[in-house]
Order: C-alpha cells, then sequence, then structure tokens
RNA sequence: GCUUCCUUAGCACAGCAGGUAGUGCACUUCACUCGUAAUGAAGGGGUCGCCGGUUCAAAUCCGGCAGGGAGCUCCA
C-alpha cells in the first residue's frame, strides 16, 4: 500500500495491516493512539509521515479495520446521544460489529420513534465534532469514578480486570466511556450512520442476568456505502426462505398445528424428495453405505444408555410421566443408539469394518418457543444420518471420506463456496456436560485439526460447541440475516461404544472397542430446503424444481398436441404440466415465470405441424424451435448431470 | 424461555378519535380461441387469530392465550 507523506514522496509499505497499525499510533491524526510508531523498524513520530486526510481514508472507507473504528466511535456518540435524551439510563458495553456497531443500555424498551430522536441527538453530537480525548486511571480509581458516575455495568467490567492494570478511559464534551480504543479523533469523522433495530439482550449474554436494551446501528464510511448496504438488506430479505416458500406454496404452518412443525406442501416435498432420492443413492451405490430404518421413539432406558437423558433430556419429547407409568418413552433427538443395536444384531469381526449405516430419519427436538425459524429450525425434522462403525486403524480415512462425500454434496448444489468450516471443540471449564476423559478430548480434537489441516480446508475452531461425546466439524452456511446455520456434521465419537458395549473381534480373537463417525450428508433436508431458496431466490437449477416444463398451448384448438408433448416428456421422467386455460399465450408465460418454471414450451399451429416446440427458457429467454425429441434430449441430460445452468438474461418484470 | 413488534378474504394491504367491513391480485362463471410477462364483463368469498372484560354499542379500547417477525439465550 502507498502513503503519501507530508514531504510529499509516497512510501510504499508491506500490507493494509502494517500501514493501520501505524495509523492506530498516531495521536494527532484521525486515531488516538501513543505519539511513536513503527515504521519499518523505525520508532518516529507518524506525525510527520503521513498526511491526516491519508489516515482518514486509510481508517474509515479502504479498510475493515478502520471501518470497526469509525464504528465503534459511533457507537460511543450513540451512547452520548441515549444519555443525553434519557440521563438515567445505565450503561453497559456497545462494540463495533460485523455489520456496524451496537449499545447495551440498562433502560425501557425503545421505540422506533425514540431511536429517530437518538439519530437526530447524534447528529448534533457528530456537527458538534467534539474531540475523543483519552485518559487513563489506575484500576481502584477507575472503580471510584464509575461508582460515582453511577454506573454499576462499568463497575462491574472493570472489577474483573487484573488489579494492576491501567484503565482507559475516552472522553468527548462531557460524555465518559470505559473504552480500550481506539477510537477516531473526532466525532466529525462519522459521515454515514444509521440506527437499524433495537431489541432485548442480556447482560453478558446469560440469560440468568438482567435483560438489557441494545440498539443497532450500522456506519459506512460514505452515505453511498450506507445507502448501498441498506439496500443490500432489503434486497436479500425478498431471498427469505420463510417468506419466498410460503408464497411459492413450498410449505405452510397452521397455528394449531404448532410452533416449529411446517406443512410441507406438494412442491416443498418434490423438492425434498429429489434431494433425498439423490442422497440415498449417492451413499449406498457410491460410498458403501447400507440402510437401516429404526422406530421414531423408544423407552426412556434406552436414552439413559446413550447419556441423552442425562444430557439433552430437556431437549426431548417424553411421553410419560417417570412417576406414574410403567413405562416412559421419548421421541428420538437422534438415530445414534438405534443403529448402534442394528450394530450389535451380531458379532463383527475386524474385517467386517467399515459399517456405514445410513437412515432418512426423523427427528423430534423441542426446542425452546423463541428459537424456532421457518424451516430452519424445527421440531421435527429428516436428515440424511449415518454412523460408520471403524476400527481405530480406520478412523482417520473414514472421517476425510465423511469430508469428501459432504464437499461433493456441497459442490453439487452449487454452495461450496457458501460455507464455513468449523472444529467445534468441547469446553474443559465446563467438563460437566461431557463424558470421557480430558485426554481423550485433546486427542480427537487434534487429529480433526490434522486432518482439516491436511485437506487444506480453512476453519475456526469454536470451544463449547462439540457434541457432549465428542467434538466435530461443522460445516455451516449463513442465511439472508447473516445468522450461520449448521448445514453438515461430521463428528468424531470415540466414547459411546463404550455405553453401548459395542466390540468386534480382531486378528488376536480379542475383543476391540471401535470408533464411531456420526455424519450427515447434506444435513437436515428442511434446512436444505430452505438455503436452496435463499440461494437461488426460488430459481432452482432444473434438476431440483418441482415444475420443470410447462406446456403452453397457444389455444385450445392445440391441447391434443400439448398432451402429446406432456405425455413424451413425462415418459421422460421429467416434471411437467400443462396449463390448459383458455387465456392468451402472455398472461400463459407471465404465470408460468412467476412459478419459476425454469423451461416454457409454446405449441401451436407451426409446432403441431412439424413436431417441434417453442422453447422459452428462464436462462435464455426464447431458445427458438427445437423437435421435442432435441428439448427432451437436453433437459433430460441437464437434468441427468445435475447441471446448473447460468440465468443469462434477466427479465425483471 | 426473555425483550419487542405484528395478526382484517387464499395473498398484499386500507378502514380504527367505538356505531357490526373495503381495494388490488387470486378464485368462480360467461364471452373471446388468441404467437412470447396481465382480454373483457359479471359473481362468490371475511362472525376482522381465539377467549374474556369495559360499553347501549368493539375490527377499533383493556387483559389473557395462540400463531408470525426481529433480536437475545439455546441449538447434543
Amino acid at each position: 500500500m502507498k502513503i503519501t507523506l507530508k514531504d510529499g514522496s509516497v512510501k510504499e509499505y508491506e500490507s493494509a495491516k502494517s500501514v493501520i497499525d501505524i495509523a492506530f499510533d498516531i495521536s494527532e491524526g484521525l486515531a488516538r493512539m501513543a505519539c511513536a510508531g513503527e515504521v519499518n523498524g523505525e520508532v518516529v513520530d507518524l506525525r510527520t509521515v503521513i498526511e491526516e486526510d491519508c489516515i482518514l481514508n486509510i481508517l474509515t472507507a479502504r479498510d475493515p479495520e478502520g471501518l470497526r473504528v469509525v464504528r465503534h466511535t459511533c457507537s460511543h456518540v450513540l451512547a452520548q446521544a441515549v444519555k443525553t435524551l434519557f440521563p438515567n439510563v445505565k450503561l453497559a458495553i456497545g462494540p463495533a460489529i460485523d455489520t456496524g456497531y451496537y449499545y447495551d443500555f440498562d433502560a425501557a424498551p425503545f421505540s422506533r420513534e425514540d431511536l429517530d430522536n437518538i439519530e437526530k441527538e447524534m447528529k448534533k453530537i457528530i456537527k458538534k465534532g467534539d474531540k475523543l480525548e483519552k485518559f487513563t486511571l489506575p484500576r481502584a480509581e477507575a472503580i471510584a469514578f464509575m461508582e460515582e458516575k453511577g454506573e454499576p455495568y462499568k463497575v462491574e467490567l472493570i472489577r474483573d480486570l487484573p488489579e494492576d492494570a491501567i484503565i482507559s478511559f475516552y472522553q468527548q464534551g462531557d460524555f465518559v466511556d470505559l473504552c480500550a480504543g481506539p477510537h477516531l479523533m473526532s466525532t466529525k469523522g462519522i459521515k454515514a450512520y444509521k440506527l437499524t433495530s433495537s431489541s432485548g439482550a442480556y447482560w453478558r449474554g446469560k440469560s440468568e442476568n438482567a435483560m438489557l436494551q441494545r440498539i443497532y446501528g450500522s456506519a459506512f464510511a460514505t452515505k453511498e456505502e450506507l445507502e448501498a448496504y441498506l439496500q443490500h438488506l432489503e434486497d436479500i430479505k425478498k431471498r427469505d426462505h420463510n417468506k419466498l416458500g410460503r408464497e411459492m406454496e413450498l410449505f405452510t404452518t397452521v397455528d394449531v398445528i404448532g410452533q416449529g412443525l411446517p406443512l410441507l406442501m406438494p412442491k416443498g416435498v418434490k423438492i425434498i424428495q429429489t434431494l433425498q432420492r439423490w442422497i440415498e443413492d449417492l451413499e449406498d451405490n457410491e460410498w458403501g453405505y447400507v440402510r437401516t430404518k429404526t422406530p421414531l421413539m423408544a423407552k426412556s432406558d434406552l436414552y439413559k444408555i446413550s447419556g441423552h437423558w442425562d444430557h439433552y433430556k430437556d431437549g426431548m419429547f417424553v411421553l410419560g410421566d417417570e412417576e406414574k407409568d410403567k413405562e416412559v418413552f421419548a421421541l428420538r433427538p437422534m438415530t445414534c443408539p438405534f443403529q448402534y443395536y442394528v450394530y450389535k444384531n451380531s458379532q463383527k469381526s475386524y474385517r467386517d469394518l467399515p459399517i456405514r449405516y445410513g437412515e432418512t430419519s426423523t427427528l423430534f427436538r423441542n426446542e425452546d418457543s423463541g428459537e424456532m425459524h421457518g424451516l430452519t429450525r424445527v421440531r421435527q425434522f429428516t436428515i440424511s444420518e449415518g454412523h460408520l462403525i471403524v476400527r481405530p486403524d480406520q478412523m482417520v480415512e473414514e472421517f476425510k471420506n465423511c469430508l469428501a462425500l459432504a464437499k461433493h454434496c456441497l459442490t453439487t448444489l452449487g454452495v461450496e463456496e457458501d460455507v464455513t468450516y468449523h472444529l467445534s471443540k468441547w469446553d474443559p471449564d465446563n467438563g460437566a456436560k461431557y463424558i470421557g476423559a480430558p485426554e481423550v478430548w485433546e486427542e480427537t480434537e487434534q487429529h480433526i485439526r490434522d486432518i482439516l489441516t491436511e485437506l487444506e480446508i480453512p476453519f475456526v475452531e469454536d470451544v463449547g460447541e462439540a457434541a457432549f461425546y465428542g467434538p466435530k466439524v461443522d460445516i455451516n452456511a449463513r442465511n439472508v440475516y447473516g445468522k450461520e446455520d449448521t448445514m453438515i456434521t461430521i463428528q468424531w465419537d470415540a466414547l459411546l461404544a463404550e455405553q453401548f458395549d459395542m466390540y468386534y473381534i480382531d486378528q488376536n480373537g480379542d475383543k476391540v472397542r471401535p470408533y464411531i463417525i456420526h455424519r450427515t450428508s447434506m444435513g437436515c433436508y428442511e434446512r436444505t430446503l430452505a438455503w436452496l431458496i435463499e440461494k437461488y431466490a426460488g430459481l432452482f437449477p432444473t434438476w431440483l424444481c418441482p415444475e420443470q416444463v410447462r406446456v403452453l398451448p397457444i389455444s385450445e384448438k392445440y391441447l391434443d398436441y400439448a398432451n402429446q408433448v406432456e405425455k413424451e416428456l413425462k415418459k421422460n421422467g421429467v416434471q411437467v404440466s400443462v396449463d390448459r386455460r383458455s387465456e392468451k399465450i402472455g398472461y400463459k408465460i407471465r404465470e408460468a415465470r412467476l412459478a419459476k418454471v425454469p423451461y416454457m414450451l409454446v405449441v401451436g399451429e407451426k409446432e403441431e405441424a412439424e413436431g417441434k416446440v417453442s422453447v422459452r427458457s428462464r436462462y435464455l429467454g426464447d431458445e427458438g424451435m427445437k423437435e421435442l425429441s432435441v428439448f427432451t434430449d437436453e433437459i433430460c441430460k441437464e437434468i441427468r448431470t445435475k447441471e446448473i445452468r447460468k440465468i443469462e438474461v434477466q427479465e425483471n418484470k
């Protein structure tokens, strides 16, 4: 990155990051830090080498770190505005986040009107352009200072810092906030901001704590970027599966049926059926799986052995009362123990392993009432579940194969670029949540880490996200609201075989514990459908479309021919229908497009006479007249190869 | 589970200083038999989410419940 220095010369730095570090070290620029910074190994007063405007550009516009500084400063301005309008509120925390910033207040709930007023107050503060001045206090004085100001949350935060800590504060005008910085030099550096919403949020993220009021806002380097961002938010919400999926009649919900229990409608089922058949055939024919079909419920005894009764009872639907009933059942929240008993049905040799059990299994999880969302978080769902029973020496290879299968599925669906990989680890500080010895956890986590590293898959590590019986790889995707959902999970389980006394006989005739991999190919079908709706805005790849072709006769005179075309395509397994209504062709095309049908076949006098069809596709628009057999071959190939055709025409009407 | 907003016809919405409901699309019927994104006309459809309260009178005000949205928490 090139920086213009005060003497007019241009200096090149290794990376944007190094420049940002430098800029943060400027005290009289727009960032407030120590006066000296390091430039290529030399300690210098940075004010002497970098122009203020230049730093502003670096900080605000072209670097995410800089944008964070702007947003963080904006959160202070927000807090100042709130304090001005509502002097009695108590301040909690106010960090910058990926999309902007928020600030938590102990206050009465804010209305949209309040937010508008706060925004106006922010405008005044920014216009006034107070400097942000940093000062520090020893811990004890800092506590006294915040106690005097009547800010109990700040006091609590400072008390958590080490005894010898020097606490830093930032002040603009008469507003002071506990903060590590960095900040803009002046509130004037904020050019484009907006308060977007408010909601409740627990103090320190713990549901047993008081609920505070959070105000979310966004800020960008320029008004144009802010506008573009807000527009983008609007646009992607049009893809929201929860809206689009209902509009497209893929699913619905009914209040008397209950929360988290969506009804899949014929078109939605068609998509899921297509996915399910694909996954089952793939697993069985190409990846060595065998299929099971096990009960949807079991006696509590089963879950006591698996550990679910102790670790997951709140999440299960329990049928019966332990006090009164002789037998208590529970709907299954997973398939693991059921498939273990399939394994245990007969004694296994080391030669039998690995065994890969697959099941398209319906599961039930009693989610809290506030957790349900469309098709992504439901109480009953169906998953491409499977358990691999393997010898320890086969574990790494099988785990890799599971990753490869998952990757294949993602690639086929065209979503491989949209996922992030997570190594979900246990939490050593919360051992009670997990079974097994710490050494086993550390070891298995290292195995997974090695595998991901070897396969050159970028991943992040999440503490406390493991299953209670083992660490896992979660493959996540973001929904239109930016929240991550797990689409695929592959779990390393060295513990449950013990619980269920599973073994195989090795070369020496000894009983040996197998390892288990819990995994999914494509995760939960409902969630996958939701993901695909949002990914493709309802314009699914042809092979997944519930209606792939609609035949549009010009008038009723050509119905016979339209029926023939339908019959021919049906014979070839194409999802096809005929619009038999006596409407104008323009109207039928409009309706077919709104129904997001990829191929429209217009048939009239010419087509009937020549045995052809006039093809209009969502991909190219008018594709011209084709022999019916040619079109049939083409679409069958597209479906068979699961091609994701590019949409090259945009007809937004 | 917590905070907050919302619920009027299949869908999108209007009506609301309290006097028992409207518009557009959709749907049905009829006419038109049509060449690439909306042919015209007529018609049917809602005890205003449910239960209760205030009132002579409630879609409208109040309370509870259910369902839906956003956020928080949770997600084996």
